[in-house]
DNA sequence: GCCAACGTTGGC
DNA sequence: GCCAACGTTGGC
């Protein structure tokens, strides 16, 4: 299984919202970039995210799970972008902040921290690990 | 609200 | 295929 961590400022798609779904999910849709895109068909079902806020709260709130591959963005007629669907798994006990992350002399090569525009990123299993415990799980 | 960093676009 | 111009993101 392969770890992802996905960015959303909650002004526009907030974890609350994605918790509201349920078990149906929601279409992580809106990318534009080829990046993200690529990181997302290579996700498998039941591959594990973090869900970011961005911008407002800046912290890795909770867990999420690939609920369907990638398939084309239902937002846009451009055949180029795709996204997967993603459902709330469990939130964190306590939100891990950037801040946090930054300051973490384990946490210093995450995605994150050195490409912090990218908005879907790898995780490696050990930052999977360390944050998790972060935030209380 | 500013601005640096980065990605994309389009003219040549 | 290069690169300048432009737009967007996101931390501060």
């Amino acid at each position: 299984m392969a770890y992802w961590l996905f960015k959303s400022e909650p002004d526009t798609w907030s974890w609350e919202q994605q918790v509201a779904k349920g078990e149906v999910g929601e279409e992580w849709n809106g990318v534009r970039n080829y990046q993200a895109r690529n990181n997302m068909r290579a996700m498998k079902l039941g591959d594990r995210g973090f869900f970011y806020h961005s911008n407002i709260g800046k912290a890795v709130v909770g867990v999420v799970e690939v609920c369907a591959l990638s398939h084309p963005d239902s937002t846009t007629e451009d055949p180029r972008w795709d996204c997967v669907d993603i459902k709330a798994v469990e939130p964190f006990k306590r939100p891990v902040t950037l801040d946090e992350i930054k300051a973490d002399p384990r946490l210093t090569d995450m995605v994150l921290v050195k490409n912090s525009r990218l908005s879907v990123q790898p995780v490696t299993e050990e930052e999977w690990g360390i944050i998790r415990a972060l935030g209380g799980l």
